[in-house]
DNA sequence: TGGAATACTAAACACTGTTCATTAAGTTTG
DNA sequence: CAAACTTAATGAACAGTGTTTAGTATTCCA
């Protein structure tokens, strides 16, 4: 029965397609400018073909959305190696920054737009968030058991450093850093970060 | 030379009236239902009056926000009068978690969305937004001056609190804490803000 | 070979923000 | 007072959006 395996193969690929052009259009062209229309003309179908794969254009930026976890999974994930875990969270501090700046729609998909979570039905689980946050939390952890950080709850920890680092880089992104010229945005940015590490320091 | 005068008014009012019924709309039935069209329905106008005082959405937009940021400047000023600049920050902390719990819509438009910030030319300043972030300014400045915090920057110290605070609330209201059971999120948040307060405590 | 399943699409629906020619009303002036 | 001018308001149209559906090809299997 390989006719059946090959059609669902063939399907997961036309699906895969529309999802890689969909996603390097909105890195290219911008949110705005990704209309459900003009994705059907780059990949040479109708509007319509694009139901059969997505249940609608929630899901479809739902799916954008994980790539782009993955991908910023992957960055994050050059700290991994760094034994030492205050190092380590230092450095996730740094790759967080840096992935915002250089990818700021993949960011605002990721942690700011309504889109992917409206079509995550209200019970169930947002994996790939959730996969990012245990990474930063084992890493907290261990920073408070080998004392490298002042002993505190680690759920209050976790929220308050996730909290931090998403306010300073939405502000920058959805301009509301507007008292300060856009070139001293970075050096804020690093500045509060490594103020606000040196206050959990142990 | 009465009769300008009159028809300005007129006008001004007629502005009001519209900025007055597209902020109720925006409340009740929130941004995506607030359309030109369902407003000029609203107001029992055409839908093209709206631009005889308003250049476009955008700018109608903004004009809500503004109406949105003096009553905030209206709440975080019950504080005012607390003479300890400790505990004035600790009260305006609360009192920006209760605002933005109470007008999440208004929070959005506010500190989120991107429309506001559109109607807003590249160059030209954002009033309502530099007098909120100066009376925080200010009171941090005396927090420090009396030795209440630990001394930094104030500048960074600033850009700290506004972030953490905004991102705590963006989080929340964005629907990316779905790591913990929405009646957790209140006690996180207050958990996150007083862990905070206690690290920067001189 | 005929019937069922699948893939796809054109067209329509109900919206959106925005523009513009036209109408109606009010104001000023000869 | 009537004519000319100014302003306010609108209906209709434009160009776009996400989404649904009826209908058409094409492929598969008994």
């Amino acid at each position: 029965m390989g006719i059946t395996e090959r059609k669902e193969r063939e399907r997961q690929e036309k699906r895969e397609l529309i999802l890689r052009e969909a996603t390097q259009m909105f890195l290219q062209e911008g949110y705005e400018k990704t209309s459900l229309r003009s994705l059907a003309d780059r990949i040479e179908y109708s509007a319509a073909t694009i139901y059969l794969y997505f249940k609608d254009k929630n899901e479809l930026f739902f799916a954008i959305h994980e790539q782009a976890f993955d991908y910023f999974f992957a960055k994050l994930s050059i700290a991994a190696p760094i034994a030492n875990p205050w190092d380590r969270l230092q450095k996730m501090g740094d790759l967080y920054i840096e992935f915002a700046h250089q990818n700021p729609e993949f960011y605002d998909l990721m942690f700011i737009m309504s889109q992917p979570m409206v079509a995550l039905a209200e019970d169930c689980d947002w994996d790939c968030g959730f996969r990012t946050f245990n990474f930063l939390k084992s890493t907290i952890q261990e920073c408070i058991e080998q004392g490298y950080m002042k002993k505190m709850d680690l759920d209050i920890a976790a929220v308050s450093i996730t909290s931090f680092m998403h306010g300073v880089v939405s502000l920058v992104i959805r301009k509301r850093l507007k008292m300060y010229p856009p070139e001293q945005h970075r050096a804020l940015m690093s500045g509060s970060v490594e103020q606000m590490m040196s206050l959990m320091r142990a």
